[in-house]
DNA sequence: CAATAATTGCAAGTCAGTTGCAAATACTAG
DNA sequence: CTAGTATTTGCAACTGACTTGCAATTATTG
């Protein structure tokens, strides 16, 4: 993810203890691919990672460990426009909310921070009396330097 | 959909039509039940309100309108915070984008038009050289009756 | 109305994710 | 530092949503 993680390694393993969940073996590993991820990873590259840290890792065991985190709010799921399939992304739960840019041509993620977003969460929350958990903001379309034509389909 | 649709009937139809699609009558019978749904259907729904108009009509054919549908931008896929599973749901592209915000208790869904979205999307195209083509941007949470807690789970 | 290219329906398949359940393991409490 | 117990894991089988291959049908055009 390119914006700045100001992160402590372990956070998540800390988070999680802290509201008394066990601490295996297993989800350590899985819990440290998700943390020291360079982008958005899927649950079978999530998979594929932590297999190569302890290869007797289920799927299944991923699988549970990302609903657990998605439970606490310490990931939010992502589907990038389902640019390729249906399968979903992962990304830490950042301290600030931002938008997914998804390249319809070259399939660039771009992440972007805007404070007119935050204004409209806070809208959404004050206007609809609606307690906002999660938010997704996902744009399709065609980045800088794919701007001029349409996708090879 | 709660926002009010200044609509033609038999828009989508032409819309199609106008650009040299062959005008079959399952297709017809499933633009018919997309341009009049109350709310927003799922593939299953749509295919058995087809059903009610058109008994022989297959769910195939309902996946490969709504795809096309889609790729001519008339339709706009919705997650609704995969409330219920995995599918998805189908809205007629309006003509001023909305926010869709979910209960995560009660399940209701809410739409809301803001000028903050819209500027939010112009700065987007600006400060980001991207062209939009689609936009998604749900909302979980807490609606006005629900807030007083969690959800039952 | 005949030709032809697009569309349909069926059956089978794919893909992502879930469930049931017995065996293994982490966190207590003593 | 163990024994007990509640959680977690791994396997295999399953599910739901959607797609694909292909022969038969049908909408448009010439």
């Amino acid at each position: 993810m390119p914006l700045p993680q100001t992160e402590t390694p372990g956070r998540l393993q800390a988070e999680l203890m802290s509201r008394g969940l066990r601490m295996t073996r297993q989800r350590r590993t899985i819990l440290s691919v998700v943390e020291t991820a360079k982008q958005h990873l899927d649950a079978s590259q999530i998979l594929r990672k932590a297999h190569k840290l302890d290869p007797q890792i289920d799927r299944v065991t991923v699988y549970r460990t990302l609903n657990l985190l998605k439970r606490h709010g310490l990931v939010d799921e992502l589907d990038l426009m389902h640019l390729q399939g249906e399968k979903h992304y992962y990304e830490r739960r950042p301290q600030r909310d931002h938008i997914h840019m998804a390249c319809l041509r070259c399939g660039k993620i771009t992440e972007f921070e805007s404070d007119l977003f935050d204004r409209l969460k806070g809208q959404i929350q004050r206007d609809c009396r609606f307690h906002i958990v999660v938010t997704r903001l996902e744009v399709g379309g065609y980045c800088g330097q794919c701007r001029t034509g349409p996708p090879p389909e």
